[in-house]
DNA sequence: AACCAGGACGTGA
DNA sequence: TCACGTCATGGT
């Protein structure tokens, strides 16, 4: 296994857990059972989404309320919007700001994300349907890095690889990176040895989720399925 | 009962 | 640049 890479890395992921199907939507969910979280929301095999303005705006929603936030109570915060009917940017700019809050209460930080959720709503309007770059969405306040990456990849369908704090862990777990790798160099990593491809960085940043939340949780962990990639980086 | 979750921003070295 | 404090709810 010497000089292993990252596509190796995604060759094994993928093998131990099959097709993933990336973003969790509310419409979408039910058919089958994930192995983590209560959300039951994927689509393996299906990259046919978002097939409607509706759906996009739910990932993008979803991404921003999702920062350093478990999915389950970004759930809880969807299904609140669902209810107000404000999964379209004109509702959702409707809202008061009580009512935005309480919506997005389950999902913590309820006063920065209504912020960030309006002004997202407001460049949105702004863009006009075109598709936003990574430099358009890292322009608005509260869209940084990984939050734009996640609207590019999932809600517009570009070839922009997310890494997040999930990527980071498994890479510093293999002895590749250290933990304080910043976020381009991480993608960097991720992207030099991909192909450029929606549908591969769709499913490798859903499988290394996966994968970490599996093995990764905040303990001492034991990684029997990358342990023979692990350590040696060629170079 | 602490600990932490699919980050980003503001501030001060 | 970079390290650190802050933001907040809910699950384990």
């Amino acid at each position: 296994m010497n000089g292993a890479s990252v596509l190796d890395v995604y060759r094994i992921l993928s093998d131990a857990y099959g097709p993933q199907g990336w973003w969790p939507l509310l419409e979408v969910r039910g058919s089958q059972p994930t192995a983590t979280g209560t959300l039951k929301g994927y689509h393996p095999g299906d990259f046919s989404f978002p097939r409607t303005e509706r759906q996009r705006l739910e990932i993008c929603v979803g991404a921003i309320l999702t920062q350093n936030t478990a999915w389950p109570n970004v759930e809880k915060a969807l299904l609140n919007l669902e209810r107000l009917e404000a999964l379209m940017v004109t509702r959702l700019l409707a809202l008061s700001d009580a009512e935005l809050e309480d919506a997005v209460r389950p999902s913590g930080y309820f006063r920065s994300k209504r912020r960030k959720l309006r002004e997202w709503a407001l460049a949105h309007q702004d863009w006009a349907g075109r598709t936003p770059s990574r430099a358009d969405l890292l322009t608005v306040w509260g869209i940084g890095p990984e939050t734009a990456d996640s609207i590019r990849l999932y809600a517009y369908g570009q070839p922009e690889m997310v890494v997040d704090t999930y990527t980071r862990r498994l890479f510093a777990a293999l002895g590749w990176v250290r933990e304080t790798v910043s976020y381009d160099d991480l993608k960097e990593l991720c992207t030099r040895e991909l192909p450029l491809d929606v549908v591969v960085y769709q499913e490798f940043h859903a499988l290394m989720v996966e994968h970490a939340k599996r093995c990764y949780r905040r303990q001492p962990w034991r990684d029997d399925l990358l342990r023979d990639v692990g350590g040696r980086r060629g170079g």
